[in-house]
DNA sequence: GTGAAAGCGCTAACAA
DNA sequence: TTGTTAGCGCTTTCAC
């Protein structure tokens, strides 16, 4: 069935069923009875225009394109969810790539995504080795128009729409709920790769310590590698809080510390997606959760928008944590 | 840019660029020479045929679409990261929606992608409520041709191809292990959601424990609900074994029963995408972790062939557990 | 070996 | 208010 045939047994041209079709009956002043008429067979037997040739023509797909850096940061589905959930009411749909925080496999990606022409991206961008920077040229559509694109989660070096964490603000808030417990020595967990959320943890919580007069040599800092160094986690042995960059590190870093110390008293304050691990007794965890659902609802929003009206000044979108937890 | 344009350029026919592009030059006996002109020229200024027309002709969209009954099995991640790593060599493209196990979603979801033409679909199917099935309608075209489809993760009711973890042999292995290690008291975490991963792990746990002698008044099974009832928990007050269905459930009750009890001693057997857990200091954890990723490799290869030849029996795959750690 | 031409199903400019 | 018609960029049949 198609738009000919429907048209046919309907005794109207093509056209006029087309326009009815795509809700352009007002604008073109199509006569009310003419337009049920249609509807209402169209919805009879179910019919739905041909999407190829809908795009053939517009150049228009309803696509929105979605990359990830990788799916260890696990809020890869809740991402998703807010992104569907702002798309619902459309008629977008989403396609979805990773590419193990590898740069090459990235740029590769979103080539085959601006080939089949999705109208905006939304990245997660891989994080880049110390001293380079994540390249412009990726987000480059081959014919040179511009293309509609939200950078989420981590920041680039260049002029882009952001929609981040509030990164900064949960370390100052790590360190001032740690101090308020009265805690003293202070541990904190880095990963070795670098990014501007990890980054913004970390400055937020030494800032704030030092901030409060915290001595540097009152601050463990320990990199956490694969596989784990016990002999770096020894500098943890007198702590009595603890910051990491996310949930993972944190845990594993507390379950290495338990054997070669008690650790009955110890305060953690974690970043992550949700609240996944009872601490062992007497150790106290608190978590700040990742507003990653919204995260995907506001870049599908954001993008649609720049879909719509291209020509917006560039914004950075920073998401307050909600409400936290212990 | 387009063929036509490229081929006055070549001083060739659309029709011999088409052909050549499309990888048809044998088939029609093209001249060498001809072909490597047209390639290398194509090759040269970036050529990529417009999807559309392509699709429009064809019908084909070398797009699979997936679909989640929900993001809090976490393994979504390393599943699209299978399929992933099957699809990157091919011209494959993946969309994405998920349902948040919500069947009039999914539906919704399944028919908007039919509507794109997706050329196949792995289904990640919602649990339906006890007494239920899964509906086969809603894989069914609205032209009412076969449409190629895997079903992962969970069995659904009608005849299908599926590829599975192999659930009951986990919980066999599980109650082999404890029984192995001396433990005499037996714990169970279940969910309030039935399906069939979660229905095969208690089988096979159960079972193996009945094989072995152990009596049904040596067996605590305990529902989690949410927020958790910690009178139900008050059954586990004995226990030195403990199964879940899942990692998460385990652990949650682990951290309740941690307050009602000593937990020194105690062994878990867990079921996870990953081990997210140093338990409480004196409580072993033992994994078994699913072969999430392979089993997106696994699904993505068996749709393509299905794609291929449509005329398959259909077939059930167990993936075996990978090494267990603990 | 290669080309001409007829579509694929739809949109939109132009006519009526 | 509605219809005619010329594409969108490609594939494929048929002719040479």
């Amino acid at each position: 069935m198609n738009i000919k045939k429907l048209s046919a047994e309907l005794g109207v041209s093509v056209c006029t069923v087309s326009r009815v079709l795509s809700g352009k009956a007002r604008q073109y002043r199509i006569a009310e009875a003419t337009e049920k008429k249609i509807l209402a067979k169209a919805c009879e037997i179910g019919f739905r225009p041909n999407y190829f040739a809908y795009s053939l023509n517009t150049g228009r797909t309803n696509t929105v394109g979605m990359i990830f850096a990788n799916t260890i940061d696990n809020f890869l589905g809740s991402i998703m969810e807010g992104v569907e959930s702002e798309l619902r009411g459309t008629d977008f749909q989403m396609v979805v790539a990773t590419c193990e925080n590898n740069p090459a496999i990235e740029k590769l990606e979103i080539e085959r995504m601006l080939h089949r022409r999705v109208d905006g991206i939304i990245i997660y961008p891989s994080a880049m080795p110390p001293g380079q920077w994540y390249p412009v040229e990726h987000i480059r559509r081959p014919d040179d128009k511009w293309m509609p694109y939200v950078i989420i989660g981590r920041q680039v070096e260049f002029e882009a729409d952001h929609i981040l964490f509030d990164d900064e603000v949960a370390g100052v808030r790590a360190a001032e709920r740690l101090l308020a417990a009265g805690c003293r020595r202070f541990g904190l967990v880095t990963l070795p790769m670098e990014c501007s959320a990890n980054d913004g943890r970390i400055k937020g919580y030494l800032g704030a310590l030092r901030n409060h007069g915290v001595p540097d040599t009152a601050i463990m800092t320990v990199c956490l590698r694969t596989p784990v160094d016990t002999a770096d986690l020894a500098q943890l042995a007198d702590i009595d809080a603890l910051f990491g960059v996310n949930d993972i590190s944190v845990m594993r870093c507390i379950e290495h510390l338990g054997r070669i110390r008690p650790l009955a008293g110890l305060r953690c304050e974690i970043i992550g997606t949700r609240p996944i691990f009872g601490p062992p007794l007497g150790v106290s965890a608190h978590y700040q959760i990742m507003p990653a659902r919204e995260m995907g609802c506001v870049a599908a929003r954001h993008l649609l928008q720049l879909m719509d009206t291209p020509a917006q000044p560039q914004r950075t979108v920073r998401l307050p944590w909600p409400e936290s937890q212990s």
